[in-house]
This record gives C-alpha cells, structure tokens and sequence, in this order.
RNA sequence: AGGGGUGUCGCCAAGUUGGUAAGGCAACGGGUUUUGGUCCCGUCAUUCGAGGGUUCGAAUCCUUCCGCCCCUGCCA
C-alpha cells in the first residue's frame, strides 16, 4: 500500500522547499527555544466528511514534511464533531490514502472524539469562569442578531443569565433533556467586534444524532472554532497549519486557549491549493460522485489520492509536486500541466518501456517470408541498456500507429507516407510501396518492403531515417482496452465560473475515451496498478479490472508531443 | 465610513536588517538522439498593482489610491 519514498525530490525541489516562510519560522522558533521541550509537533486534521485530494496533500506534505525535517512529529487527527456528516468509510479512505502519500503517523491517530469528555469540561469552566452562557434564542433569532458585516450584533437576551442557571441548563442540554435547537452553549465576547467570528461564538449545538465513533453516548457536540484549538493544545502541537479561509478565526482560537489557560498552540495559515481544469472543493467532488458524472470517487479522472492511485500517478509525484508548488499566502491557480510536468519525471525514470498500438493500422511486409518470426531486444529504458530488456516477436504482418501514417505528407512530417522510408524500432527500414483501401475509401493496410540490411534498426550506409514508429507483430498482438483520460473540465477555473452556469457546465464530455488497443504480449499479464511507457505515446498504469485475457489500461499521462504542437501552430 | 488577508515574468515562487530582481513550469532558438521522449546549451521582468514621498540608493521604509480573496452555518 505504501509506496517507495527512497528516490528524493530534486536539488532545485528541496532548495526551494526550505525556503517558505513556515519553515523559515519553524526554523527560528526552534533556534530561539520557543519550544517549550524544543521539538517540533505539527497534526493534519481532517474531517472524515469526503475523500482526501491534492489539496489534502499540500497540507500532509507540509505537516509531515516539516515534522521530519525538523526531527519533531506529526500526528493525524481526525476532526470528527458533526455526526450528521461524517462516517467511518471515510475515516478507512483517508488512513489509507496518508499512508499510501507514504506518511506514517505512528500510534499517534487521535480523534477530537477522543476529547469530548475534556471539551465538555472546558466548557463548563468556561461557565464559571463567566465567559460562557446558554442561549435559549431560536437560531433564526441568533442569526438575526448577529448583526451585518458593517452593523453590529445585539446582545442575546439570555446573556447575562447566572452561572447556576447556566450550568444547569448544559448540563440538562447534555443529559439529553431537550430536543435539537432549543438551546446552544455560546461564548460571552463581544457582539460589536468588528470581526463576525468573535460575537458569542456558539461553542456547542444539540443534536441528537448518532456518531460514528461515540454512538449514542452524547447528544451534545461541540463546534469546530471551540474543538480544534484546544485539541491542538492537548496534544501540544506547537504549529497549527491550516488555509487562509481560517485567519478570521485565529482571534478565537487564541481567546479560547488564554481564557482557559491552556497550553499555547500556534496558528500559521497558507494558501489553499487551485489547478487549473479541475475542482478541489469536497462539495463540488461529493456531487461529481453523488450525480454520476463520475464513476466514483477513485475514478481515474478525479483529484482525489484514490482517483490518482487508480489512475497510476505515483505518490511520489504528488509530493514531488507539492515541493515544487512551494508555501506563500498569495491566492494561486496552478496549472495542470506543472502537475504533468512532476508525474512525467518520475515516471520517465522508473517506467519500463513497451510496445502498444492504440490504434492499428496494418503493414504487410511483402519481402518478409510468410513463415518468419524474428526476436529483438527492446531495452527498458534506452539510455541505461544495463538495467535489462525485453524481446519482442517480428513477423510480416505489423500494426503500426493509423497516425503515424499520411496519403499526403507534408514537408516536415518525417513518419510513412507512400514511396517514404521509416524505421520500426529495434526492427528494420521500411518503405511503404501501395495504400490499400477498402469500398468506403477507408485505408485498410498498407504494402510495404523492408530493408534486411537494416536488422535491429541501422544500416551499414548509415543513411539518415528521420521517422522511428512503435509497432507489434500481428500474429502476436493481445487485444487491450486502453482508457484514454483528458481534464475533467474545459475551463481553466471551473471553481470560479461566471453567473447562470455551474461548474457541471464546463464539464469535459471527452475526459474519457476507450480505445481497443494491440499490445506486445510480453505486457499482457502485468499486474494491477504496474505502470509502463508505451514508447512515443505516453505512460500507462494497469487497472485494478484488468486480467492477462483482458487487459485493460489507464492512461496517466501523455509524452510531451512536439510534433503535435508545430500541427497545431500551423492550423 | 466593518474587519482580516493579499498583489514580483503567461503559471508557481525566492527576495531576513533598503544596495541595484533567484529558481522551476511554460514559451522560443540551437545541439545530441533508433521514442518529434529524455538529456544538453541559449533566450525570456531597466522592473516588482498604480501614483506620490524619504534616501546617494527602495520590490523592500512612509503615504494615497486600485484590484482580488475570506468572514453575517446551531459546517469544518
């Protein structure tokens, strides 16, 4: 399940990754002895509501990231205080997703679950201490009152009830003695503060709902801005790491831990993840999911880890890729094609290289004899031919690629077209003598003649054969589903779209396409989840669903295409 | 006439106390190449949202203005 984290990011990747203002704080605090025991303690706390996605992993590799280069720890906590949306499956995706990201929290799995019994305490502290009441307003009345961003809040009328009353009645709210909404337990700030967050924030809600862990055992469940912080503070984490969207409730958090005295954990918050063409809001992806416009939430197509995994990107790319996107607090959209760039170079390093057609088109070579079946070498990976082969059958009927063939070839096109010479690789020169077609004009194969001096793809004149295509022996190609993956979305901000439409309306109708590829035989039974280079296509991850009598394919990502462009820059 | 955050090349992003704009992606040009892949070399911000000011000198200090993002859940 875990994967390899041998191979390092690159220099450049771990330069810049030392470099962002958290760790250049977490660096001074450390040297400075802010640290009360000196070491770093750091949490990733989601809330098992959804799947993990890439912007999960920003914050995993940031959390765990910084824990293991600064020799502290990080532990994973789940923030589970809403029962109404939250569910073990969820908790299961999300363990195994951090631990395939290759990150181990040890026995550190916490949950604020866990900390019920202590919050509930803290609360009535809280009480006593005369910064807590129970409001008894409706919640279109506390709504109401809270007054507008520009307008301040008026006072509950409940406000100022005694601290007998006002213990009596939590802990009646706690013994279950009234239904959902009569009362909520809220903290005694201020209801002018400029800042929304700090008017009598409600600390706990009744709600008599099952949870997924406690079951039955409360009915009372305490808010996030009342949760998190002190959960930090009781597991001492030193540096709580969270996004933008959260710098409103900082005041709290620390008004929270003084006012109880706790132990001070510290709030830094970053910019949240964006790529392009893509969505990485849960809502967005729940209903992606719940509507069908996916298959599920490891669909190939999706931002989610498991989506990822299923489709064939390696962890480590993803954490190659977080290193590189870096820490700021700017707001940031980043292009898809970085994240390419970061699985491209990982793979290209690991990816053994293969034979496939994606879609055939047949040669018959009409020199070679009928009965002929040659073998050649075809390495791993070409540059390093140490690190082994694989032989590949030749035979006189060859499926090359129906693109890599053109009746009228232009100038720079250096593939097949008639009376052209190409090399198949590691085979032989071919050129291709007569285009056959069948009744509706479609080509249907091609006669050509190859060269035997050119065996293993040179010739003893050296002559220069600019075109080298991929190609598999007919006689003894293995059918292959291969599903051909594009961006989820068309547009560049699905998360950002102008009025009237919704990010449904953007949808990418072609993100998936089946091809019935041919493939060398010798890849045929590879197992689930091994990726290969198909060479001069791309690399391919075997699916989950595929078998040795039918295998099936998941493309991760396409070769970078030159050719592609300069076409596309000439139309 | 609310509060907070943020604006450095098409994208990401360095730029500690002012000293004369890193790096990566993309793009473009060239070399190597039996993957139009990889690899290698080169080009790519007189300018840091805009204006004013301080200074010998400012992306970095002061000031005014502008843009974008977040906050009015008994969600997290």
């Amino acid at each position: 399940m875990t994967e390899s984290k041998n191979a390092t990011p690159t220099d450049e990747a771990s330069a810049s990754a030392g470099k962002d203002f958290i760790r250049i704080k977490v660096k001074n605090d450390l040297d400075t002895g802010r640290l009360r025991d000196g070491s770093l303690q750091t949490r990733f706390p989601p809330e098992p509501n959804g799947y993990l996605h890439l912007g999960h992993a920003k914050s995993i590799c940031l959390n765990f990231g910084l824990a293991e280069e600064f020799g502290g720890r990080c532990n994973l906590r789940f923030d589970d205080t809403n029962p109404l949306k939250e569910n073990q499956e969820y908790v299961d995706a999300i363990r195994a997703d951090v631990r395939w990201l290759g990150f181990d929290w040890e026995d550190r799995e916490y949950y604020a679950s866990d900390y019920f019994e202590q919050l509930c305490i803290l609360a009535e502290k809280l009480i006593v201490l005369g910064k807590a009441y129970v409001d008894s307003q409706t919640a279109e009345e506390i709504h109401n009152n809270r007054g507008t961003l520009t307008r301040p809040g008026l006072n509950s009328p409940f406000r100022n009830r005694g601290t007998e009353e006002n213990l009596d009645l939590f802990r009646r709210m706690k013994a279950g003695e009234f239904p959902d909404g009569a009362h909520v337990l809220r903290a005694k700030i201020d209801m002018a503060s400029p800042n929304v967050i700090m008017r009598d924030p409600i600390l706990y809600r009744i709600r008599h709902a099952e949870h997924h862990r406690t079951r039955n055992r409360w009915c009372i469940y305490p808010m996030y801005d009342f949760t998190h912080c002190i959960s930090d503070s009781l597991e001492k984490v030193t540096h709580s790491l969270c996004t933008l969207e959260f710098v409103n409730n900082r005041e709290l958090y620390d008004w929270i831990l003084e006012t109880l005295d706790l132990f001070r954990s510290e709030q830094t918050e970053f910019a949240r993840l964006s790529i392009t063409r893509t969505v990485l809001s849960k809502r967005k992806l729940i209903q992606l999911v719940t509507e069908g416009h996916v298959s599920g939430w490891d669909d190939p197509r999706m931002p989610t880890l498991s989506g990822l995994r299923r489709r064939g990107v390696p962890a480590e790319a993803i954490r190659e890729f977080c290193a590189r996107i870096g820490i700021a607090r700017a707001d940031n959209i980043v292009d898809y094609g970085f994240f390419e760039f970061c699985i491209r170079e990982i793979l290209n390093a690991t990816a053994k290289r293969a034979m496939a057609v994606l879609d055939p088109l047949k040669i018959i070579l009409e020199n070679y004899p009928e009965d002929r079946i040659e073998w050649f070498d075809l390495p791993f990976f070409p540059d390093e031919p140490e690190k082994g082969a694989q032989s590949l059958p030749f035979s006189r009927e060859i499926w090359i690629e129906r693109s890599d063939f053109r009746e009228d070839a232009p100038e720079k096109f250096f593939r097949l077209a008639p009376g052209r010479e190409v090399r198949l690789r590691y085979a032989y020169y071919i050129t291709c003598k007569e285009v056959r077609k069948d009744s509706t004009g479609r080509i249907d194969s091609l006669v050509c003649v190859y060269d035997p001096q050119s065996r293993g793809g040179g010739s003893p004149d050296r002559r220069k054969v600019r075109g080298t295509l991929h190609w598999v022996s007919i006689a003894h190609a293995v059918p292959a589903a291969v599903r051909l993956y594009d961006s989820l979305f068309l547009q560049d901000d699905p998360e950002n779209i102008p009025a009237g439409k919704t990010f449904l309306d953007t949808l990418n109708p072609n993100s998936l396409r089946t091809v019935a590829a041919r493939i060398d035989p010798g890849i045929a039974s590879l197992p689930p989840g091994e990726r290969v280079q198909f060479e001069r296509l791309g690399y391919f991850c075997v699916d989950p669903e595929s078998t040795p009598a039918h295998p099936v394919f998941n493309r991760i990502v396409t070769l970078k295409d030159t050719w592609a462009k300069l076409e596309q820059r000439r139309s």
